[in-house]
RNA sequence: GCCCCCGUCGUCUAGCGGCCCAGGACGCCGCCCUCUCAAGGCGGUAACGGCGGUUCAAAUCCGCUCGGGGGUACCA
Protein backbone atom coordinates (compact mmCIF):
# COMPACT_ATOMS: atom_id res chain seq x y z
CA UNK A 1 0.00 0.00 0.00
CA UNK A 2 1.55 4.11 -0.66
CA UNK A 3 1.16 6.24 1.97
CA UNK A 4 -2.20 7.51 2.08
CA UNK A 5 -2.78 11.04 0.81
CA UNK A 6 -5.78 13.09 2.16
CA UNK A 7 -7.03 16.74 2.14
CA UNK A 8 -8.07 19.88 3.36
CA UNK A 9 -10.09 21.62 1.15
CA UNK A 10 -11.46 24.81 2.38
CA UNK A 11 -13.47 27.31 0.23
CA UNK A 12 -11.43 30.46 1.23
CA UNK A 13 -14.98 32.05 2.40
CA UNK A 14 -14.17 33.52 6.13
CA UNK A 15 -12.21 32.58 9.29
CA UNK A 16 -11.25 28.92 9.80
CA UNK A 17 -13.75 27.83 11.76
CA UNK A 18 -14.10 25.41 14.46
CA UNK A 19 -16.00 22.76 12.30
CA UNK A 20 -13.44 23.15 9.15
CA UNK A 21 -10.43 22.90 11.90
CA UNK A 22 -11.71 19.83 13.19
CA UNK A 23 -11.98 18.48 9.73
CA UNK A 24 -8.26 19.66 8.84
CA UNK A 25 -6.83 17.88 12.62
CA UNK A 26 -8.64 14.42 11.24
CA UNK A 27 -7.07 14.27 8.08
CA UNK A 28 -3.62 15.69 8.74
CA UNK A 29 -3.49 13.11 12.22
CA UNK A 30 -4.49 10.39 9.58
CA UNK A 31 -1.52 11.61 7.45
CA UNK A 32 1.04 11.96 9.81
CA UNK A 33 0.09 8.19 12.09
CA UNK A 34 0.57 6.55 8.14
CA UNK A 35 3.87 8.82 6.53
CA UNK A 36 1.01 9.75 4.54
CA UNK A 37 0.66 13.49 2.82
CA UNK A 38 -1.44 16.03 4.31
CA UNK A 39 -2.40 18.50 1.02
CA UNK A 40 -4.49 21.79 1.40
CA UNK A 41 -6.38 23.18 -1.68
CA UNK A 42 -8.50 25.89 -1.92
CA UNK A 43 -11.50 25.44 -3.77
CA UNK A 44 -12.17 29.20 -4.52
CA UNK A 45 -13.80 28.57 -7.79
CA UNK A 46 -16.79 30.69 -6.58
CA UNK A 47 -14.92 34.25 -6.97
CA UNK A 48 -18.56 35.87 -6.10
CA UNK A 49 -17.65 34.14 -2.29
CA UNK A 50 -13.76 34.51 -2.05
CA UNK A 51 -11.02 36.65 -0.90
CA UNK A 52 -7.52 36.69 -0.36
CA UNK A 53 -7.78 37.94 3.35
CA UNK A 54 -10.15 34.58 3.73
CA UNK A 55 -7.11 32.32 3.06
CA UNK A 56 -4.98 34.23 5.06
CA UNK A 57 -7.17 33.73 7.88
CA UNK A 58 -6.79 30.13 7.22
CA UNK A 59 -4.03 29.78 6.61
CA UNK A 60 -3.13 31.22 9.50
CA UNK A 61 -5.58 29.09 11.44
CA UNK A 62 -3.69 26.08 10.96
CA UNK A 63 -0.70 27.74 11.65
CA UNK A 64 -1.63 28.24 15.15
CA UNK A 65 -3.02 25.12 15.78
CA UNK A 66 0.48 23.94 14.60
CA UNK A 67 -1.52 21.50 11.46
CA UNK A 68 1.01 21.96 8.76
CA UNK A 69 0.48 20.77 4.97
CA UNK A 70 2.98 19.18 3.00
CA UNK A 71 1.75 20.33 -0.52
CA UNK A 72 -0.53 23.07 -1.58
CA UNK A 73 -0.42 27.27 -0.89
CA UNK A 74 3.41 28.27 0.23
CA UNK A 75 4.36 25.10 0.41
CA UNK A 76 4.09 24.47 -3.61
CA UNK A 77 4.02 20.33 -4.00
CA UNK A 78 4.38 17.83 -7.50
CA UNK A 79 0.99 18.30 -7.81
CA UNK A 80 -0.63 21.57 -7.96
CA UNK A 81 -1.17 24.18 -8.57
CA UNK A 82 -3.45 23.79 -5.62
CA UNK A 83 -5.75 26.49 -6.10
CA UNK A 84 -8.71 25.97 -8.32
CA UNK A 85 -8.79 29.46 -9.36
CA UNK A 86 -5.65 27.93 -11.25
CA UNK A 87 -6.87 24.91 -12.86
CA UNK A 88 -10.29 25.71 -14.77
CA UNK A 89 -8.53 24.85 -18.04
CA UNK A 90 -8.47 21.16 -16.72
CA UNK A 91 -12.11 21.32 -16.02
CA UNK A 92 -13.18 22.88 -18.77
CA UNK A 93 -11.78 20.08 -20.91
CA UNK A 94 -12.62 17.54 -18.70
CA UNK A 95 -15.88 18.31 -19.50
CA UNK A 96 -15.71 18.80 -22.72
CA UNK A 97 -14.42 15.02 -22.87
CA UNK A 98 -17.82 13.67 -20.78
CA UNK A 99 -20.22 15.63 -23.00
CA UNK A 100 -18.09 14.60 -26.02
CA UNK A 101 -18.12 10.84 -24.61
CA UNK A 102 -22.35 10.58 -24.44
CA UNK A 103 -21.76 11.34 -20.05
CA UNK A 104 -22.82 14.43 -20.01
CA UNK A 105 -25.51 16.87 -21.86
CA UNK A 106 -26.07 20.34 -22.24
CA UNK A 107 -29.54 21.53 -20.98
CA UNK A 108 -30.95 25.05 -21.61
CA UNK A 109 -33.72 25.54 -18.67
CA UNK A 110 -33.09 28.84 -17.53
CA UNK A 111 -32.63 28.79 -13.27
CA UNK A 112 -36.41 30.77 -13.36
CA UNK A 113 -37.81 27.62 -15.30
CA UNK A 114 -35.68 25.06 -13.16
CA UNK A 115 -37.13 26.76 -9.86
CA UNK A 116 -40.77 27.03 -11.37
CA UNK A 117 -40.70 23.09 -12.53
CA UNK A 118 -39.68 22.61 -9.00
CA UNK A 119 -42.68 23.92 -6.91
CA UNK A 120 -44.85 22.13 -9.44
CA UNK A 121 -43.38 19.08 -9.17
CA UNK A 122 -43.42 19.37 -5.16
CA UNK A 123 -47.27 20.50 -5.07
CA UNK A 124 -47.88 17.64 -7.24
CA UNK A 125 -46.24 15.29 -4.47
CA UNK A 126 -43.28 14.30 -7.04
CA UNK A 127 -39.63 14.28 -6.42
CA UNK A 128 -38.31 18.16 -7.20
CA UNK A 129 -34.91 16.87 -8.68
CA UNK A 130 -34.35 17.21 -12.49
CA UNK A 131 -36.43 14.84 -14.57
CA UNK A 132 -33.98 15.16 -17.78
CA UNK A 133 -36.02 16.96 -19.83
CA UNK A 134 -33.34 17.90 -22.14
CA UNK A 135 -31.12 14.48 -22.22
CA UNK A 136 -31.81 13.93 -26.03
CA UNK A 137 -32.26 17.32 -27.62
CA UNK A 138 -32.23 17.26 -31.56
CA UNK A 139 -29.44 19.76 -32.98
CA UNK A 140 -32.58 21.62 -34.45
CA UNK A 141 -34.05 22.08 -30.84
CA UNK A 142 -30.63 23.09 -29.66
CA UNK A 143 -29.73 25.97 -32.30
CA UNK A 144 -33.72 27.03 -31.45
CA UNK A 145 -32.15 27.59 -27.82
CA UNK A 146 -29.18 29.16 -28.64
CA UNK A 147 -31.00 31.63 -31.03
CA UNK A 148 -33.37 32.91 -27.92
CA UNK A 149 -29.71 33.65 -26.42
CA UNK A 150 -29.93 30.38 -23.91
CA UNK A 151 -26.63 29.51 -22.14
CA UNK A 152 -26.80 25.98 -21.72
CA UNK A 153 -24.95 23.91 -18.57
CA UNK A 154 -23.75 20.52 -18.50
CA UNK A 155 -25.40 17.85 -16.80
CA UNK A 156 -23.93 14.15 -15.76
CA UNK A 157 -25.89 11.59 -17.06
CA UNK A 158 -27.46 9.63 -13.75
CA UNK A 159 -28.63 5.72 -14.45
CA UNK A 160 -32.25 5.77 -14.16
CA UNK A 161 -32.22 2.11 -12.10
CA UNK A 162 -29.79 0.41 -9.76
CA UNK A 163 -28.40 1.09 -6.86
CA UNK A 164 -24.81 1.82 -5.81
CA UNK A 165 -22.84 1.49 -2.31
CA UNK A 166 -21.06 4.29 -0.55
CA UNK A 167 -18.44 2.46 1.92
CA UNK A 168 -17.59 4.28 4.93
CA UNK A 169 -14.64 4.58 7.02
CA UNK A 170 -17.11 5.75 9.86
CA UNK A 171 -20.61 5.16 8.54
CA UNK A 172 -19.94 1.64 7.50
CA UNK A 173 -22.59 0.78 4.36
CA UNK A 174 -24.86 3.16 3.23
CA UNK A 175 -26.76 2.44 0.00
CA UNK A 176 -28.38 4.96 -2.51
CA UNK A 177 -30.88 4.31 -5.17
CA UNK A 178 -29.77 5.62 -8.43
CA UNK A 179 -33.70 6.53 -8.79
CA UNK A 180 -33.00 9.28 -6.35
CA UNK A 181 -30.50 10.92 -7.85
CA UNK A 182 -31.30 13.26 -10.52
CA UNK A 183 -28.67 14.95 -13.78
CA UNK A 184 -27.10 17.05 -11.80
CA UNK A 185 -25.09 20.49 -13.22
CA UNK A 186 -21.17 20.02 -13.45
CA UNK A 187 -20.56 22.95 -15.24
CA UNK A 188 -22.22 26.47 -15.25
CA UNK A 189 -23.76 27.99 -17.88
CA UNK A 190 -20.91 30.65 -17.35
CA UNK A 191 -18.58 27.54 -18.02
CA UNK A 192 -17.70 27.96 -14.42
CA UNK A 193 -17.63 24.01 -13.04
CA UNK A 194 -19.51 23.62 -9.84
CA UNK A 195 -18.03 21.98 -6.37
CA UNK A 196 -18.98 17.89 -7.96
CA UNK A 197 -16.67 18.37 -10.69
CA UNK A 198 -14.31 20.23 -9.56
CA UNK A 199 -13.90 18.50 -5.92
CA UNK A 200 -14.35 15.45 -8.08
CA UNK A 201 -11.47 16.17 -10.53
CA UNK A 202 -9.06 17.66 -8.49
CA UNK A 203 -9.48 14.65 -5.81
CA UNK A 204 -8.44 12.07 -8.37
CA UNK A 205 -5.82 14.28 -10.11
CA UNK A 206 -4.32 14.64 -6.55
CA UNK A 207 -4.25 11.18 -6.06
CA UNK A 208 -6.48 11.87 -3.02
CA UNK A 209 -6.44 7.86 -0.51
CA UNK A 210 -9.31 9.10 1.47
CA UNK A 211 -11.52 11.95 1.91
CA UNK A 212 -12.66 12.97 5.21
CA UNK A 213 -15.46 15.19 5.34
CA UNK A 214 -18.52 16.63 7.44
CA UNK A 215 -21.35 14.72 6.75
CA UNK A 216 -23.55 17.30 4.89
CA UNK A 217 -21.77 15.77 2.23
CA UNK A 218 -22.91 12.06 2.13
CA UNK A 219 -25.30 12.40 -0.32
CA UNK A 220 -23.08 13.87 -2.26
CA UNK A 221 -20.29 11.10 -2.29
CA UNK A 222 -22.72 9.23 -5.22
CA UNK A 223 -22.80 11.49 -7.78
CA UNK A 224 -18.89 11.78 -7.21
CA UNK A 225 -18.15 8.73 -7.56
CA UNK A 226 -20.20 8.24 -10.53
CA UNK A 227 -17.99 11.28 -11.81
CA UNK A 228 -15.01 8.97 -10.65
CA UNK A 229 -15.72 6.29 -12.33
CA UNK A 230 -16.73 7.94 -15.49
CA UNK A 231 -13.37 9.91 -15.25
CA UNK A 232 -11.15 6.98 -14.96
CA UNK A 233 -12.92 4.73 -18.09
CA UNK A 234 -10.71 5.26 -21.06
CA UNK A 235 -8.91 7.61 -19.32
CA UNK A 236 -10.79 10.50 -19.62
CA UNK A 237 -9.10 12.02 -16.91
CA UNK A 238 -5.16 10.91 -17.65
CA UNK A 239 -6.11 12.75 -21.07
CA UNK A 240 -7.40 15.99 -19.89
CA UNK A 241 -4.33 16.14 -17.40
CA UNK A 242 -1.76 15.50 -19.79
CA UNK A 243 -3.52 18.00 -22.88
CA UNK A 244 -3.92 21.20 -20.20
CA UNK A 245 -0.05 20.21 -19.08
CA UNK A 246 -1.22 19.56 -15.51
CA UNK A 247 0.72 16.51 -13.77
CA UNK A 248 -0.76 13.29 -14.27
CA UNK A 249 -1.65 11.88 -11.32
CA UNK A 250 0.77 9.59 -8.45
CA UNK A 251 1.10 6.56 -9.93
CA UNK A 252 -0.83 3.85 -8.90
CA UNK A 253 -3.68 6.44 -7.40
CA UNK A 254 -6.80 4.69 -7.68
CA UNK A 255 -10.59 6.56 -6.10
CA UNK A 256 -10.59 7.56 -2.82
CA UNK A 257 -12.57 6.07 -0.16
CA UNK A 258 -14.66 8.36 2.32
CA UNK A 259 -15.03 9.34 6.10
CA UNK A 260 -18.01 11.64 6.74
CA UNK A 261 -17.45 13.09 10.10
CA UNK A 262 -20.29 13.55 12.36
CA UNK A 263 -21.49 17.31 11.86
CA UNK A 264 -20.65 20.18 14.98
CA UNK A 265 -23.51 21.45 16.36
CA UNK A 266 -24.80 24.48 18.06
CA UNK A 267 -27.12 24.53 21.79
CA UNK A 268 -29.75 24.31 19.07
CA UNK A 269 -28.66 21.20 18.06
CA UNK A 270 -28.03 22.74 14.06
CA UNK A 271 -25.01 22.92 12.63
CA UNK A 272 -22.85 25.07 14.05
CA UNK A 273 -22.30 28.58 12.32
CA UNK A 274 -21.66 32.56 13.54
CA UNK A 275 -25.07 32.67 15.37
CA UNK A 276 -24.03 30.83 17.78
CA UNK A 277 -21.33 32.79 18.96
CA UNK A 278 -17.77 32.53 18.57
CA UNK A 279 -17.00 29.64 15.88
CA UNK A 280 -13.59 30.95 14.72
CA UNK A 281 -10.22 29.36 15.57
CA UNK A 282 -9.04 32.68 15.91
CA UNK A 283 -11.59 34.09 18.59
CA UNK A 284 -10.56 31.14 20.94
CA UNK A 285 -6.81 32.17 20.26
CA UNK A 286 -7.82 36.19 21.42
CA UNK A 287 -9.77 34.85 24.14
CA UNK A 288 -6.49 32.68 25.16
CA UNK A 289 -6.85 29.09 24.60
CA UNK A 290 -3.84 27.34 23.81
CA UNK A 291 -3.44 25.80 20.45
CA UNK A 292 -2.16 22.14 21.67
CA UNK A 293 -5.70 22.32 23.94
CA UNK A 294 -7.83 23.64 21.31
CA UNK A 295 -6.43 20.84 19.12
CA UNK A 296 -6.99 18.22 22.01
CA UNK A 297 -10.26 19.30 22.36
CA UNK A 298 -11.24 19.24 18.69
CA UNK A 299 -9.82 15.68 18.47
CA UNK A 300 -12.21 14.89 21.05
CA UNK A 301 -15.49 16.22 19.24
CA UNK A 302 -16.31 12.89 17.47
CA UNK A 303 -13.56 10.57 18.35
CA UNK A 304 -12.56 9.10 21.46
CA UNK A 305 -9.78 6.49 22.20
CA UNK A 306 -11.58 4.15 25.40
CA UNK A 307 -13.27 5.16 28.16
CA UNK A 308 -12.04 7.42 30.87
CA UNK A 309 -8.42 8.84 28.36
CA UNK A 310 -9.02 12.45 27.26
CA UNK A 311 -5.98 14.40 27.58
CA UNK A 312 -3.27 13.79 24.58
CA UNK A 313 -0.56 15.46 23.19
CA UNK A 314 -0.43 16.26 19.58
CA UNK A 315 2.25 13.04 19.01
CA UNK A 316 -0.36 10.84 21.09
CA UNK A 317 -3.27 11.71 19.21
CA UNK A 318 -1.29 11.27 15.86
CA UNK A 319 -0.34 7.75 17.06
CA UNK A 320 -3.88 6.65 18.19
CA UNK A 321 -6.33 8.69 15.99
CA UNK A 322 -8.37 6.17 13.73
CA UNK A 323 -11.50 6.90 11.87
CA UNK A 324 -12.71 3.74 13.26
CA UNK A 325 -13.10 4.85 16.50
CA UNK A 326 -15.02 8.15 15.38
CA UNK A 327 -18.06 8.37 16.46
CA UNK A 328 -21.18 8.55 14.00
CA UNK A 329 -23.53 11.38 16.13
CA UNK A 330 -23.68 15.13 16.00
CA UNK A 331 -21.41 16.90 18.63
CA UNK A 332 -21.87 19.72 20.49
CA UNK A 333 -19.17 22.25 21.00
CA UNK A 334 -19.15 22.82 24.48
CA UNK A 335 -16.95 25.70 25.80
CA UNK A 336 -17.20 24.61 29.47
CA UNK A 337 -15.51 21.55 28.74
CA UNK A 338 -12.58 23.18 26.65
CA UNK A 339 -12.37 25.82 29.34
CA UNK A 340 -11.68 23.34 31.77
CA UNK A 341 -9.04 21.69 29.74
CA UNK A 342 -7.30 25.10 29.20
CA UNK A 343 -7.19 25.53 33.26
CA UNK A 344 -5.51 22.39 33.09
CA UNK A 345 -2.76 23.09 30.34
CA UNK A 346 -2.19 26.00 31.75
CA UNK A 347 -1.37 24.67 35.83
CA UNK A 348 1.08 22.28 34.38
CA UNK A 349 3.21 25.68 32.60
CA UNK A 350 6.29 26.93 34.25
CA UNK A 351 6.53 29.99 35.56
CA UNK A 352 8.45 30.92 32.13
CA UNK A 353 6.37 29.01 29.82
CA UNK A 354 3.23 30.79 31.29
CA UNK A 355 4.77 34.48 31.47
CA UNK A 356 6.16 34.03 27.95
CA UNK A 357 2.48 33.22 26.67
CA UNK A 358 0.86 35.83 28.77
CA UNK A 359 2.86 38.66 27.32
CA UNK A 360 1.42 38.98 23.82
CA UNK A 361 -2.58 39.32 25.90
CA UNK A 362 -1.25 41.95 27.75
CA UNK A 363 0.46 43.49 24.95
CA UNK A 364 -2.48 43.45 22.75
CA UNK A 365 -4.36 45.18 25.94
CA UNK A 366 -1.57 47.86 25.64
CA UNK A 367 -0.26 47.36 28.99
CA UNK A 368 3.44 45.90 27.64
CA UNK A 369 5.24 46.43 25.14
CA UNK A 370 6.55 44.22 22.04
CA UNK A 371 9.54 43.83 23.84
CA UNK A 372 8.32 44.30 27.48
CA UNK A 373 10.74 46.02 29.98
CA UNK A 374 12.95 43.88 32.22
CA UNK A 375 10.34 45.44 35.09
CA UNK A 376 7.29 43.97 33.40
CA UNK A 377 9.22 40.86 32.19
CA UNK A 378 10.03 40.66 36.22
CA UNK A 379 6.36 41.03 37.12
CA UNK A 380 4.66 38.56 34.38
CA UNK A 381 7.44 35.76 35.86
CA UNK A 382 6.44 37.09 39.49
CA UNK A 383 2.73 36.85 38.59
CA UNK A 384 2.82 33.80 36.87
CA UNK A 385 2.35 31.12 39.73
CA UNK A 386 -0.36 33.70 41.00
CA UNK A 387 -2.01 33.47 38.18
CA UNK A 388 -1.54 29.98 37.53
CA UNK A 389 -4.72 28.81 39.30
CA UNK A 390 -6.80 31.72 38.98
CA UNK A 391 -7.34 31.61 34.93
CA UNK A 392 -8.92 29.36 32.75
CA UNK A 393 -7.50 31.17 29.64
CA UNK A 394 -4.48 33.32 28.68
CA UNK A 395 -7.00 37.03 28.67
CA UNK A 396 -8.36 36.40 31.51
CA UNK A 397 -4.99 37.44 33.31
CA UNK A 398 -5.05 40.84 32.31
CA UNK A 399 -8.04 42.42 33.82
CA UNK A 400 -6.55 40.94 37.32
CA UNK A 401 -3.04 41.97 37.36
CA UNK A 402 -4.05 45.02 34.96
CA UNK A 403 -3.28 47.36 38.46
CA UNK A 404 0.49 46.24 38.16
CA UNK A 405 1.34 47.43 34.73
CA UNK A 406 0.51 51.48 35.50
CA UNK A 407 0.81 53.65 37.91
CA UNK A 408 -2.96 55.00 37.29
CA UNK A 409 -5.32 53.03 38.84
CA UNK A 410 -8.99 52.78 38.44
CA UNK A 411 -11.00 51.82 41.21
CA UNK A 412 -14.25 49.86 41.04
CA UNK A 413 -17.03 51.58 42.80
CA UNK A 414 -18.62 48.75 43.89
CA UNK A 415 -15.39 47.63 46.18
CA UNK A 416 -14.59 50.75 46.95
CA UNK A 417 -18.75 51.33 48.62
CA UNK A 418 -18.26 47.76 50.33
CA UNK A 419 -14.60 47.74 51.72
CA UNK A 420 -13.38 51.29 52.09
CA UNK A 421 -15.83 52.03 54.74
CA UNK A 422 -16.07 52.51 58.40
CA UNK A 423 -13.02 50.78 60.27
CA UNK A 424 -11.12 50.94 56.90
CA UNK A 425 -9.46 54.22 57.47
CA UNK A 426 -7.71 52.54 60.53
CA UNK A 427 -6.27 49.72 58.68
CA UNK A 428 -5.18 52.19 55.92
CA UNK A 429 -3.01 53.83 58.48
CA UNK A 430 -1.94 51.68 60.08
CA UNK A 431 -1.19 49.22 57.03
CA UNK A 432 1.14 52.55 55.08
CA UNK A 433 2.66 52.87 58.57
CA UNK A 434 3.58 48.97 59.04
CA UNK A 435 4.88 48.37 55.48
CA UNK A 436 6.61 51.64 55.82
CA UNK A 437 8.79 50.65 58.02
CA UNK A 438 9.77 47.17 56.65
CA UNK A 439 13.39 46.34 55.70
CA UNK A 440 12.19 43.12 54.29
CA UNK A 441 10.06 43.27 50.90
CA UNK A 442 8.99 40.07 50.87
CA UNK A 443 5.56 37.96 50.89
CA UNK A 444 6.25 36.88 54.45
CA UNK A 445 7.26 40.17 56.12
CA UNK A 446 3.98 41.70 54.29
CA UNK A 447 1.81 38.58 55.91
CA UNK A 448 3.26 39.25 59.12
CA UNK A 449 2.93 42.61 58.95
CA UNK A 450 -0.82 42.66 57.97
CA UNK A 451 -1.63 39.71 60.63
CA UNK A 452 -0.02 42.00 63.07
CA UNK A 453 -2.46 45.18 62.01
CA UNK A 454 -5.62 42.48 62.05
CA UNK A 455 -4.33 41.40 65.72
CA UNK A 456 -4.34 45.03 67.09
CA UNK A 457 -7.21 46.51 66.04
CA UNK A 458 -9.36 43.33 67.00
CA UNK A 459 -10.19 42.60 63.02
CA UNK A 460 -10.56 39.44 60.87
CA UNK A 461 -8.10 38.95 58.61
CA UNK A 462 -10.76 39.20 55.82
CA UNK A 463 -11.87 42.50 57.51
CA UNK A 464 -8.08 44.01 57.43
CA UNK A 465 -6.73 42.44 54.08
CA UNK A 466 -9.82 43.61 52.06
CA UNK A 467 -9.38 47.67 52.02
CA UNK A 468 -5.72 46.85 51.66
CA UNK A 469 -6.98 44.92 48.70
CA UNK A 470 -9.19 47.51 47.66
CA UNK A 471 -6.47 50.58 47.61
CA UNK A 472 -3.77 48.85 45.80
CA UNK A 473 -5.74 46.80 43.09
CA UNK A 474 -8.87 48.71 42.93
CA UNK A 475 -10.75 45.82 42.80
CA UNK A 476 -11.90 43.15 46.20
CA UNK A 477 -10.86 40.46 43.97
CA UNK A 478 -6.92 39.95 42.96
CA UNK A 479 -4.30 37.28 43.44
CA UNK A 480 -3.72 36.76 47.07
CA UNK A 481 -2.39 40.03 48.74
CA UNK A 482 1.27 39.50 50.44
CA UNK A 483 2.51 38.19 47.67
CA UNK A 484 1.00 40.57 44.94
CA UNK A 485 2.22 43.56 47.34
CA UNK A 486 5.60 42.38 47.39
CA UNK A 487 5.61 42.24 43.46
CA UNK A 488 4.81 46.02 43.75
CA UNK A 489 7.30 48.59 44.28
CA UNK A 490 7.20 49.13 47.63
CA UNK A 491 6.70 53.40 46.97
CA UNK A 492 3.99 52.66 44.50
CA UNK A 493 1.90 50.18 47.58
CA UNK A 494 2.61 53.33 50.24
CA UNK A 495 1.00 56.23 47.61
CA UNK A 496 -2.24 53.28 46.78
CA UNK A 497 -2.76 52.89 50.17
CA UNK A 498 -2.57 57.05 51.39
CA UNK A 499 -4.63 57.94 48.36
CA UNK A 500 -7.03 55.16 49.14
CA UNK A 501 -7.53 56.62 52.71
CA UNK A 502 -9.45 59.80 50.76
CA UNK A 503 -11.98 57.40 49.66
CA UNK A 504 -13.11 55.70 53.07
CA UNK A 505 -16.80 56.74 53.55
CA UNK A 506 -19.01 55.99 56.62
C1' G B 1 -43.13 14.60 -0.21
C1' C B 2 -38.87 11.37 -1.27
C1' C B 3 -33.73 9.67 -0.04
C1' C B 4 -29.79 9.32 3.59
C1' C B 5 -27.67 9.84 8.51
C1' C B 6 -28.24 10.09 13.83
C1' G B 7 -30.74 9.05 18.95
C1' U B 8 -26.86 6.50 26.45
C1' C B 9 -26.68 11.61 32.41
C1' G B 10 -27.79 19.08 30.96
C1' U B 11 -22.98 18.32 27.57
C1' C B 12 -18.91 15.10 25.29
C1' U B 13 -18.69 10.10 25.62
C1' A B 14 -17.46 4.37 27.31
C1' G B 15 -20.46 0.31 26.08
C1' C B 16 -19.99 -3.76 20.27
C1' G B 17 -25.85 -10.09 24.34
C1' G B 18 -24.49 -11.66 30.46
C1' C B 19 -18.66 -8.01 33.65
C1' C B 20 -24.17 -2.37 33.41
C1' C B 21 -30.13 -1.60 38.95
C1' A B 22 -24.75 1.59 33.02
C1' G B 23 -18.33 3.77 33.76
C1' G B 24 -15.34 8.54 32.93
C1' A B 25 -15.00 13.82 32.10
C1' C B 26 -17.26 18.84 32.00
C1' G B 27 -21.29 21.38 34.32
C1' C B 28 -24.34 21.69 38.60
C1' C B 29 -25.20 21.00 44.17
C1' G B 30 -23.15 20.24 49.24
C1' C B 31 -18.98 19.99 52.65
C1' C B 32 -13.69 20.92 53.79
C1' C B 33 -9.56 24.40 53.08
C1' U B 34 -9.37 29.91 52.95
C1' C B 35 -7.19 37.26 53.13
C1' U B 36 -10.82 38.02 48.03
C1' C B 37 -11.10 35.05 43.69
C1' A B 38 -9.51 30.64 42.31
C1' A B 39 -7.14 26.01 42.63
C1' G B 40 -7.38 21.54 45.50
C1' G B 41 -9.77 17.47 48.53
C1' C B 42 -14.28 14.71 49.70
C1' G B 43 -19.33 13.58 48.70
C1' G B 44 -23.78 14.02 45.71
C1' U B 45 -27.39 14.84 41.47
C1' A B 46 -28.29 12.89 36.67
C1' A B 47 -29.10 8.93 30.98
C1' C B 48 -30.04 3.82 27.59
C1' G B 49 -36.60 8.57 23.23
C1' G B 50 -41.17 5.18 22.90
C1' C B 51 -43.56 0.49 21.64
C1' G B 52 -43.27 -4.34 20.07
C1' G B 53 -40.35 -8.60 18.99
C1' U B 54 -35.75 -12.32 19.10
C1' U B 55 -33.22 -14.59 23.43
C1' C B 56 -32.46 -18.19 29.48
C1' A B 57 -30.51 -12.97 29.18
C1' A B 58 -30.80 -6.50 25.36
C1' A B 59 -28.28 -0.07 26.21
C1' U B 60 -26.27 -3.75 22.94
C1' C B 61 -29.84 -7.74 17.57
C1' C B 62 -34.66 -6.95 14.46
C1' G B 63 -39.27 -4.17 13.21
C1' C B 64 -42.26 -0.04 13.83
C1' U B 65 -42.78 4.72 15.82
C1' C B 66 -41.31 9.47 17.58
C1' G B 67 -37.60 13.18 17.56
C1' G B 68 -33.20 15.75 15.44
C1' G B 69 -30.09 16.66 11.20
C1' G B 70 -28.49 16.50 6.05
C1' G B 71 -29.72 16.12 0.83
C1' U B 72 -33.20 16.75 -3.02
C1' A B 73 -29.37 24.17 -5.98
C1' C B 74 -26.22 26.90 -12.28
C1' C B 75 -23.87 26.60 -2.61
C1' A B 76 -20.13 23.85 -0.99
Amino acid sequence: MPPPRVRFAPAPSGWLHVGGARTALYNWLYARGRSGAFVLRVEDTDAERTSEDALDAILQGLRFLNLDWDEGPQVGGPHGPYRQSERRPLYASVAEALLAAGHAYDAYETPEELEAQRRAAQEAGLPPGYQGAHRQLTDAQREAFMAEGRKPVLRLRTPDEGATVVDDAVRGRVEFDWADVSDFVIQRADGSPTYFLANTVDDLAMGISLVARGDDLLSATPRQQLLMDLLLRDDLLDNALAASRYPARPPGAAAPTYAHLPLLVGPDRKPLSKRHGSVAVDEYRRQGFLPEVLVNFLALCGWSYDATTERFTADELVAKFSFQRVGRNPAYFDTDKLRSMNGDRIRELSDEELAERLQPYFNEAGLVADLPSPDHQRLLLGFAPLLRERIQNLAEAVPLVAFAFGDDLVHDDRAVGKHLVGTARDVLAATEAALGGLDQWTAEAITAALDGIAEALGLSRRRAFQPVRVAVTGSDVSPPLPETLALLEPDLVLTRLRAARALVGN
